[in-house]
DNA sequence: TAGATTGTTAATCGATTAACAATC
DNA sequence: TAGATTGTTAATCGATTAACAATC
């Protein structure tokens, strides 16, 4: 309603620029520009819209509403908007978001544009079920060789890849310029293990290990703990029963 | 050194009464007892601490005290004690925990003082992944039994388990009394399996597709999404290359 | 045009961190 | 005792939610 006559106290929507891209160039230093809010939690959520828009693009749908998003995945519009936002892209009002391009948004912010290859070091029961899980091909990652310190694993073959020796690790690595790196080793061989992969080259490593591991700041490490989601699960399942077993509520 | 003379403003230290439990009786009534701030962050530290208590425990460790909990797992020591705290145990000063009292604490918060069945419906790739894994005896979880659609994979075998139709699932919940499920279907298949293992009398289930489940208030649902860690992996390493690749830069 | 939807700023909420008395 | 550590309250920080002008 306001209009832009005078400007009061809030200069409401400045057309696009302040921080943001423009043609090319950023509009502000590069430092400040990374420096943006890309709070975690934003970024997790950024796959659950791209599995969704994929199926829409499947089914021919051009546009769609951040609203639509969040209905879907029962969040806030509100969320869904500020969480595309980072992706740098922008809708149109009454209308929304181009599905294509919002899928390449999603995909290029992330760095899933390109299949990024994988090196899994410990080839347990955690890492071989991880071997043979190929749900990560839509995530960008194709995991493309498994290594292992024991040598009675060394040159059997897990769902498609020939276990190598932890000798040869280096030397895969630079020959196919990996960055990124599994790593399902047991707790004990975490710290060992990580070592040799960031000396290897691992500029990235997805640790399924229950040790916090210490990187310096030219590799970034994400620890993932399927143990923290369960006991959440199982927190909640406990107090439920307790509350619900007793009395027939109602 | 404030002592308790007159009461200013602060009354520092109510000797642990106020909503915490006593002697065997709740000093406060049930509801507001149970709605204590129990966030789910503090849930998810806990099976860190327990992992590494066990080890303390197996060495033969007696106390330990919250400060090197915290220095083990990077966190900040009034972190440590405040998650602890919602276990409803209490150390003492200079001294720390009782071990075993501690572990015994979290494994009962949990409700992982004993193994809980589960069963595990959809046996693709994932599903046959977790059946093979066999570290989450260790979060007091055994999966008992795998269920799938696909006549063809009926009555196979997968790590120990035959795999059984759907048919067979409400039979063997009821008799088992099995209160948790793992769900790792296709995403299609996600909303119709998680309703038959709610008739079935699954009261918990660990919901690994990438569909966000409506449940009654009677069961709960605890969504796992590894994409979630590999997205913010992906976006940190793919920052961090931009960033480093560049110039050498000292 | 009217009204749904976008982008953004301000307010609220929850989790982390700082500060400190009480304790052994 | 002295000093490290606990338990707790207040302050800070970040993420979510509310509110609303701009837009098609």
């Amino acid at each position: 309603m306001r209009e832009k006559t005078d400007p009061p106290k809030k200069s409401s929507r400045p057309p696009s620029a302040a921080g943001r891209k423009v043609g090319g160039l950023p509009a502000v230093p590069v430092e400040i520009e990374i420096e943006r809010k890309t709070g975690t939690s934003c970024v997790k959520r950024l796959p659950s819209y791209l599995q969704l828009l994929r199926v829409l693009q499947a089914e021919g749908q051009e546009y769609v509403s951040g609203t639509v998003l969040a209905s879907v995945h029962h969040l806030e519009p509100v969320i869904v908007r500020k969480d595309l936002a980072i992706t740098g892209i922008t809708g149109t009002p009454r209308v929304g978001f181009r599905v294509t391009e919002l899928i390449n948004a999603i995909e290029r912010f992330l760095g899933w544009d390109n299949q990024t290859k994988a090196v899994l070091v410990g080839v347990g029961s955690l890492g071989t079920a991880l071997l043979g899980y190929r749900g990560f091909e839509n995530y960008g990652l194709l995991i493309v060789a498994a290594f292992d310190a024991d040598p009675k694993k060394i040159g059997k073959w897990v769902h498609g890849c020939k276990v190598q020796s932890m000798n040869q690790l280096a030397g895969f690595v630079r020959r196919g310029e990996i960055r990124l790196g599994v790593l399902t080793v047991p707790a004990e061989a975490a710290r060992q293990a990580a070592d040799l992969m960031i000396q290897a080259g691992i500029r990235g490593i997805w640790n399924f290990t229950p040790v916090k591991l210490q990187v310096p700041d030219t590799v970034v490490a994400q620890k993932e703990d399927l143990a923290e989601g369960l006991a959440v699960l199982s927190h909640r399942l406990h107090h439920l029963l307790a509350v619900r077993a007793l009395p027939p509520i109602k």
